[in-house]
RNA sequence: GGGGGUGUGGCGGAACGGUAGACGCACCGGACUUAAAAUCCGGAGUUGUGAAAACGACGUGUGGGUUCGAUUCCCACCACCCCCACCA
C-alpha cells in the first residue's frame, strides 16, 4: 500500500469496482433477516446540497452496518420527479419539462455516486417516467372504486393577466402573481378530492404504534388531524322551520348562550337576515370577501361583526337569542356556525363586550364574569335541572338529553379536510379519466394505461395548460359509450406521486403490476426512514394514508409505513447580514476578522443559518469532494452534530476530519510495516483488546440506537485510533486484529478508505463490506483492577487503585487508611456507607 | 392561545442515578525544520491559597424536592427554538 493516503485515486477506483462487482445489488437470501433503509427521494433540481449530503449518508451507515451484520439490505435511491420547478425552468429557458428534469437526474446521480453511497440503482424510480405514473394512475382508479376520490367545487388562484391557474407558492404573501405581479383572483373550479378523512381517526390513533418516531412529529401530525369531541346542537330559527345547527365541545354550557354566529359565507345568512339589516349584512360579507387569506386569519384581525336581525330558540332554556354573522367563525370548519357563550369563552367574551351583548354565566368559579371568561370547568349554575352537576359529567347529560329531544348529538370533529389534488399545472401525472357528455365520469380502463404525458411541449406560463391545448391529446372517444369525449386535462398533486414509491422499489422493474405483494410485504415496512422535518405533516401523513388504503384493497399486510423515522437537522452555514437592510454579503467579500459591509461599511451581523443561495453561504458537495474526497466529506457531516440536531459548517471541522482519516491511514501503513512479534507483556495486551473491545460495544450500541448516534460512534474510532497508537504491541498478532477491527468499523462511514486499506490487509478477503460486523466479548471488558472512588457525604474526595476482588471490608479499610480521608472522617461518626461495586464507595459521616 | 423541544467550557458536543466536560475544533507551550506547512508530544471548566507540588471553593438556565449521591427523576419558574393557530 502507499504511504500516503490519496483520497482522489481510491474513491474513483472503488467506486468502478463496486460497480463491476455489483456491490451494492440487493440480496434476497432465504431465512435472512431484511433491513430496509430509505432516504426521502430528492426533487432532481440540479444539483446536490449539503442537506442531501447529510441526509443519504446517514442512511448509507445504516445500510452498510446492516449488511455487516448480516441483514439482507434494500436500499434504494430515486427521484421525485415531477413538479413547479421544471414547468418554472422551461418559461425561463425554453426547455421542455422532460429534458430538463432528465439532465437534472444524471447530473445529480453521478454526485451521489461520487459520494460512494450505496445505492441498489437496478431499482431506480423517477415519478416522471410513465412505467412509474402508470401505478400512480392505477392507485387513482383503485381510489375512484373505493369511493375515495370525488369531485367537487373548489378555489383556485386565477391570474387575470397571464390568464392562467397559479399554484400557491406562485402567489407572494400579498395576494400577486409571482410573474404578472397582478391581484390574484380565486375562482370556483370542480376538483379532485381524496377522502383522507375517512383515515383521520385510524392516522390519529395509530400514531401511538410509532414509537420510534420523534414525538414532535407525533405532535404536529396530531395536532393537524386536530380532533375534537363535542357536540351537534339544532337552534330553530324562530319565523322559519329552518334550523342553524353548531358544533361545541362546551355542551355544558348551552345556558349560557347568548347570540349564534354564522360565517358570513354560509348560505342561512341570507334565510335569516331581515330587511332592515340587508344592507349592512351584504357590505360587511363584500368586506370579509375581499380579504385575502392572511388578512382574514392573521390573530391581531379584531373580532368584528353584524347583526342579522334574526334570531333563535335555544331549545334547552326557550331563549330568543340573537343570530350575528363575524368574521371570525370559519365556514370551512365544523358546520360553520357557532353559539356564542361569552361567560366561558375568551373569544365570544371579547366579541360580547365589543358589541354590548349579554354575558350569562352557567359554570360557577372565577372571578368577576363581566372583566373575563371563566374557561375551566366547575359546577353548573342557571341551567336548569342541570345545576350543581359538574361540568365533565354535564357535557355527556346535556348530549344525552338533546338526543332524547331531537335537537342534537354527540359528535367528533376533526381540523383534517379531504385532499385536494388537482393541479391546472402540466408538468405532473395525468388524472386517467375521461369526461363523455354520455356517461360523465369515465375511467381509463386499465389495459389503456399509462395515460401519456405529452413531452415535446413549449410553455410560457400564460394561458391554459398546455394539455388543454393539445387537440389530438385531449380529444377522445369515450371508452364507454365512444361518443367524442374528453380527457382530464388536470394533473395530480404530486404529494401522490410521492406518497407510495416506497412500496416500488422492492419490485421495481414490474410492468405487470403495482408491485408483486410477496416481495413489497417482505421488504416493508420501510425500517428506517431518514429525512428533513419539512415533510413532517403532509408526506408522511398522505404515505401513512395510502398505506392503509392499500391495505383496506387488500394489497399490503401491515398498517404503518416506516417503523423507525429520524428527521435530521438542516446543515448551516456561516452567513453576513447586514443589520440594517438583512441584506447578506458573500463571504468573498468580507474580512472574517473585521466582518463589515463593503458598501456602508456597517459591521454585519455575523451567525450560522440554513445554507441558501440567496444567502451566499453555501457549500458545494463537489468542491468539497475535490479537495478532501468523499470519505472526509461524510465523516464531517457525520461526526459534527448529532444527526438531529442542525449541523454549522466549519472548514476547520472538515479540515480534522480529514487529518483523522489521514492518521488512521499511517497507522495502518506502519502497521503493514512492523516486523511481526509474538511475545507481547500481559499489561499491554489486555489495555488494547479491552479498548477494542469496548469500542465494538460502544459503537454498535451507538448505530443501534433510535438516533443513530453516528457523532459518538467516529468518537470511538477515534479513541481506538489513539489506543493502538498508543499501544507498543505492533506487528503482535491482537494488534493486527485491532487494526482490521478498525478498519471493519471505520467501513460504514468512509467506505472507500475503509475497502482500500482492508485490500491491504487482507488481500484474500473480499470487500470490507462484506466482511461480518465485530462482535465484542465481555471477557476482554473485565479488569482485575479498578479505580474506586471515594465519596465523603457525596463528595468526591479520594480514589485508589483496587482489586475487583476486594470485599466491602477490604475497601472501607483501604479508603480509611487514606490521609485525606481520614482528615474528613476526623472527629465524626459514620453512619452509613454505600458501595457500588466496581466504583465508588460513600461514607456517609456526621 | 395550544402543542413539541432545547438550555452543559471559547465552540460542536459526551456522560446505565455514581469521578461532569469523553471525542473533536479553536487556543497555548514544546519537539522536528534554516523557516513555514505537515506531523508528533504536552496543557487547559472557573476561581482561591501557593514558587511549585498540591489543597480547597464553585460549577450542567433559576428555585425547590426525592436520594447516601441528581446534568440525569419529580414540581414550579425563566430564556430560546420549532410547529399549529379566531378550529368554536
Amino acid at each position: 500500500m502507499d504511504a500516503k493516503y490519496n483520497s482522489r485515486a481510491i474513491e474513483a477506483k472503488w467506486q468502478d469496482q463496486w460497480q463491476q462487482t455489483g456491490l451494492h445489488r440487493t440480496l434476497a437470501r432465504r431465512g435472512t433477516p431484511k433491513f430496509y433503509a430509505l432516504s426521502m427521494f430528492p426533487y432532481p433540481s440540479g444539483n446536490l446540497h449539503m442537506g442531501h449530503v447529510r441526509n443519504y449518508t446517514i442512511t448509507d451507515v445504516l445500510a452498510r452496518f446492516r449488511r455487516m451484520q448480516g441483514y439482507d439490505v434494500l436500499h434504494p435511491m430515486g427521484w421525485d420527479a415531477f413538479g413547479l420547478p421544471a414547468e418554472n425552468a422551461a418559461i425561463d429557458r425554453g426547455v421542455p419539462p422532460a429534458q430538463w428534469t432528465h439532465q437534472n437526474i444524471a447530473q445529480m446521480r453521478a454526485e451521489l455516486q461520487q459520494l460512494g453511497l450505496g445505492y441498489d440503482w437496478e431499482r431506480e424510480v423517477a415519478t416522471c417516467r410513465p412505467d412509474y405514473y402508470h401505478w400512480t394512475q392505477w392507485i387513482f382508479l383503485q381510489l375512484i372504486d373505493m369511493g375515495l376520490a370525488y369531485r367537487k367545487a373548489a378555489k383556485v388562484n386565477w391570474d387575470p393577466v397571464d390568464q392562467t391557474v397559479l399554484a400557491n407558492e406562485q402567489v407572494d404573501s400579498e395576494g400577486r402573481s409571482w410573474r404578472s405581479g397582478a391581484k390574484v383572483e380565486k375562482r370556483l373550479l370542480t376538483q379532485w378530492f381524496l377522502k383522507i378523512t375517512d383515515y383521520a381517526e385510524e392516522l390519529l390513533h395509530s400514531l401511538d404504534q410509532l414509537p420510534h418516531w420523534p414525538e414532535r412529529v407525533k405532535a404536529m401530525q396530531r395536532n393537524w388531524i386536530g380532533k375534537s369531541v363535542g357536540a351537534y346542537l339544532e337552534f330553530l330559527l324562530v319565523g322559519s322551520d329552518q334550523k342553524i345547527a353548531v358544533f361545541t365541545t362546551r355542551p355544558d354550557t348551552v345556558y349560557g348562550v347568548s347570540y349564534v354566529v354564522l360565517a358570513p359565507e354560509h348560505p342561512l345568512v341570507a334565510v335569516v337576515t331581515t330587511a332592515e339589516h340587508q344592507d349592512q349584512v351584504v357590505a360587511f360579507q363584500a368586506l370579509v370577501a375581499a380579504q385575502t387569506e392572511e388578512e382574514r386569519t392573521s390573530e391581531d384581525q379584531p373580532k368584528r361583526g353584524v347583526p342579522t336581525g334574526g334570531s333563535v330558540l335555544n331549545p334547552f332554556n326557550g331563549q330568543h337569542v340573537p343570530v350575528w354573522i363575524a368574521n371570525y367563525v370559519l365556514f370551512e370548519y365544523g358546520t360553520g356556525a357557532v353559539m356564542g357563550v361569552p361567560a366561558h369563552d375568551a373569544r365570544d367574551h371579547v366579541f360580547a363586550r365589543q358589541y354590548g351583548l349579554p354575558i350569562q354565566q352557567v359554570i360557577a368559579g372565577g372571578g368577576e364574569i363581566t372583566s373575563a371568561a371563566w374557561t375551566e370547568s366547575g359546577p353548573l349554575i342557571n341551567s336548569g335541572p342541570f345545576d350543581g352537576v359538574p361540568s365533565d359529567e354535564a357535557k355527556g347529560k346535556i348530549i344525552a338529553f338533546a338526543a332524547e329531544q331531537g335537537w342534537g348529538k354527540a359528535q367528533i370533529q376533526y381540523k383534517l379536510r379531504d385532499w385536494l389534488v388537482s393541479r391546472q399545472r402540466y408538468w405532473g401525472c395525468p388524472i386517467p379519466v375521461i369526461h363523455c357528455p354520455d356517461c360523465g365520469i369515465v375511467q381509463v380502463p386499465t389495459a389503456d394505461l399509462p395515460v401519456r404525458l405529452p413531452e415535446a411541449v413549449t410553455l410560457t406560463g400564460r394561458g391554459a395548460s398546455p394539455l388543454t391545448t393539445l387537440s389530438e391529446w385531449v380529444h377522445v372517444s369515450c371508452p364507454q359509450c365512444g361518443v367524442a369525449a374528453r380527457r382530464e386535462t388536470d394533473t395530480m398533486d404530486t404529494f401522490i406521486d410521492s406518497s407510495w414509491y416506497f412500496l416500488r422499489y422492492p419490485d421495481a422493474r414490474n410492468d405487470q403490476a403495482i408491485f408483486d405483494p410477496e416481495q413489497t410485504n417482505h421488504w416493508a415496512p420501510v425500517d428506517q426512514y431518514v429525512g428533513g422535518i419539512e415533510h413532517a405533516i403532509l408526506h408522511l401523513l398522505y404515505s401513512r394514508f395510502f398505506t392503509k388504503v392499500l391495505r383496506d384493497r387488500g394489497l399490503l399486510t401491515f398498517d404503518e409505513p416506516f417503523q423507525r423515522l429520524l428527521t435530521q437537522g438542516m446543515v448551516q452555514g456561516l452567513t453576513y447580514r447586514n443589520p440594517t437592510t438583512q441584506k447578506c454579503i458573500p463571504s468573498t467579500l468580507v474580512d472574517p476578522d473585521d466582518p463589515k459591509d463593503p458598501e456602508t461599511g456597517e459591521a454585519l451581523k455575523v451567525a450560522y443559518e440554513t445554507m441558501s443561495k440567496s444567502k451566499y453561504n453555501g457549500v458545494a458537495p463537489a468542491t468539497v469532494i475535490e479537495h478532501y474526497g468523499a470519505d472526509t466529506a461524510r465523516m464531517f457531516v457525520l461526526f459534527k452534530a448529532p444527526p438531529e440536531k442542525d449541523l454549522e459548517w466549519d472548514v476547520d471541522d472538515v479540515a480534522g476530519q480529514f487529518r483523522f482519516l489521514n492518521r488512521i491511514w499511517r497507522l495502518v501503513y506502519e502497521a503493514q510495516q512492523a516486523p511481526p512479534i509474538t511475545e507481547a507483556a500481559a499489561g499491554p495486551l489486555k489495555d488494547l483488546r479491552r479498548a477494542m473491545h469496548t469500542a465494538i460495544k460502544e459503537l454498535t450500541e451507538d448505530l443501534d440506537s433510535d438516533q443513530i448516534q453516528c457523532n459518538t460512534a467516529i468518537s470511538e474510532l477515534m479513541k481506538l485510533t489513539n489506543a493502538l497508537g498508543d499501544s507498543p504491541l505492533a506487528g503482535h498478532p491482537v494488534y493486527q486484529e485491532g487494526i482490521e477491527t478498525l478498519v471493519k468499523m471505520l467501513a460504514p462511514f468512509a467506505p472507500h478508505m475503509a475497502e482500500d486499506l482492508w485490500s491491504a490487509l487482507a488481500p484474500e478477503a473480499g470487500s470490507v463490506h462484506l466482511q461480518p460486523w465485530p462482535v465484542y466479548d465481555p471477557q476482554a471488558l473485565v479488569t482485575e483492577h479498578f479505580t474506586l472512588v471515594i465519596q465523603i457525604n457525596g463528595k468526591v474526595r479520594a480514589q485508589l487503585e483496587a482489586a475487583l476482588s476486594a470485599t466491602q471490608t477490604d475497601l472501607e479499610a483501604q479508603a480509611l487508611a487514606l490521609e485525606t480521608v481520614q482528615k474528613q472522617v476526623l472527629g465524626k461518626t459514620i453512619r452509613k456507607v454505600i458501595l457500588v461495586p466496581g466504583r465508588l464507595i460513600n461514607f456517609v459521616v456526621s
